[in-house]
DNA sequence: CTGTTAGCGCGTTCAC
DNA sequence: GTGAACGCGCTAACAG
């Protein structure tokens, strides 16, 4: 039925070890055999079963990636680097979508590593002592990405949350701005939830500005949820003269909420986020935002999860991409 | 080092048949013997092969995904429908990108084939006959994920993408527009860009409208040439009162450019488009469009896959899903 | 209910 | 430069 390695020994009139060594590249195969076996395999349409392979060399060409929500613009461009560099390393992904719960991260980890990935890229929620003994027991290189974890003992890719979320409030507040609200994911989120809220009470800190919590509130990274904030700081007894939204769909929910309700952006209220995705661009105003480089992140931790399984030398295993305000037009000065 | 087995087997004295029967839930197994591997197995961190299995079982619960380009939302909430359905059957996806480009897709098709999926979805540009060749040679179970050949002889989920632009041309006429633009994707490309053409025209002429060609520009599917397009038709000595979008993206690249000429949208000019991505209702106006179903057309053929695979009796292997119109506030009658 | 025995298709020594 | 033989870790009959 299925063609195998030994029809084409057989077919060529050389041994299976040979053909082995055609597929493989192997040089030590006369020009004169090597063209032999190549004309069997084409005669018999031989494919070489990736499987058996991976059995006999121990290693599948095929990493693993843990990722929250494929469906969401800002990881599927990190999808995008990742399988960019992947394919060019001749690597293929099993993808997992899980949604940054613990239970279903854990679980993807363990089935992955059944299949034998030669490593894993894992982005999810907070990484924790389970989700650490699962990687430990892999014997395979790991790498964090867009995600960090406390220790800081696990090779990653990421970028300073904290620092972000500081830089976008502190432009605000060279603009004049005093009264900053924020549209803030949940705090049990590492990354994107509590470094950022952290960042945005640091800038206010540092310039002497008081912290008010009737000024924060938390959403679910969606457009709705930036609405329904909005809503809430609208109806305040004294409006906020300018947000800072934790991701650029709910900035744009914002936005329309703020111009809903006949004001103007920047002119009344100013708004920026962190993201920066191409829809920060399809929006008028177009959104000033802190711009996260997703596919750099994909592509760089793949990058390094390829030296990482060639056990080649690295110089810093936890890397921290840069990031940069983008100025557009929804920032305006009070 | 790796625990195989065969260790477990003798960690528990019993032989390897025996733990086979207990990862493998056969019921088979006095459950005094089964807890026993079930101890071992804990104690020894024992964690099955899944290559191994493949390899004896010639099933590998892995499935190949051939899609355009993940970072593009439409396809990514395809991809999401996709992942959820193998999920809950316990199979695993292979994501590729291919970028519609038919050596890329060739390409990546046999290696999953290599890779010994258990079936493979296809989601690419035009079916020609090197895919079909490439398709004949794989002795597992493809279908065609929003996408069609033209013999129509694999099985396949899509939308009827002539009849959704018919539609959504249909809207504009009843309206009571007579000039109308259409921005348009490559003609090469059967679904998105042929298909929707033809309806375009089929519409017109239904309607007994003239067909215009200097009111038809191909764009690229992206925010940015809708722009492009729509500057052009701002220009022409009769400006169009109407507007189709092939795609979201651009419809909203056009609404930002009518508006940014001091127009306004439905008022002065409507726009429709094919899609209903969530972007849709992320702009103002609110976009009225045909709504293609992404999630759903990810997760029917992902189910059909798993029945073809399964060799279970399928009433209808090529399924078109219906389309509707979403009205929002994008469409004025004139 | 459990154990024995063959392979699954290929990479990889080790001889020749 | 080439072949023979073993083993990768597991499933699947077949006995018992």
């Amino acid at each position: 039925m299925t063609v195998t390695i030994y029809d084409v020994a057989r077919e060529a009139g050389v041994s299976m070890a040979t053909v082995s060594r055609v597929v493989n590249n192997n040089p030590n195969v006369k020009p004169q055999t090597r063209k032999k076996v190549f004309e069997a395999i084409e005669r018999l349409g031989y494919r070489p079963n990736a499987v058996a392979r991976g059995l006999a060399s121990k290693k599948t060409t095929t990493v693993g990636v843990v990722i929250p929500d494929i469906s969401n613009a800002i990881f599927a461009e990190v999808a995008r680097g990742i399988e960019d560099i992947a394919n060019m390393y001749h690597y293929n992904i099993i993808l997992c979508n899980a949604d940054k719960k613990k239970d279903k991260e854990i679980r993807v980890i363990n089935t992955l590593l059944e299949k034998q990935v030669d490593g894993l890229l894992f982005m999810g929620g907070a990484v924790t002592d389970e989700h650490l003994q699962a990687f430990k027991t892999a014997n395979v290189p790991i790498v964090l990405c867009a995600t960090t974890d406390e220790n800081g003992t696990i090779p990653s890719v990421d970028i300073d949350h904290e620092g972000a979320a500081f830089d976008a409030v502190q432009t605000l507040i060279k603009s004049g701005h005093t009264r900053i609200a924020m549209i803030c994911g949940t705090l049990q989120d590492p990354s994107n939830g509590y470094a950022r809220f952290q960042g945005y009470k640091r800038a206010l800190e540092a310039a002497g500005l008081p912290y008010d919590e009737t000024l924060v509130r938390i959403g679910n990274y969606r457009y709705e949820s930036g609405v329904d904030a909005m809503k809430y700081f609208l109806e305040l007894e004294t409006v906020p003269t300018a947000v800072f939204s934790a991701t650029d769909e709910m900035a744009i929910g914002a936005i329309h909420c703020i111009q809903d309700a006949g004001l103007k952006v920047p002119e009344q209220i100013s708004v920026i986020s962190v993201d920066n995705s191409r829809m920060a661009s399809m929006v008028r105003p177009q959104l000033t935002a802190v711009a996260q480089p997703m596919y750099d992140i994909g592509a760089v931790s793949m990058r390094l999860l390829t030296k990482l399984m060639k056990k080649e030398a690295v110089e810093n295993p936890r890397v921290v991409l840069p990031h940069e305000i983008v100025n557009r037009q929804s920032v305006g000065s009070k």
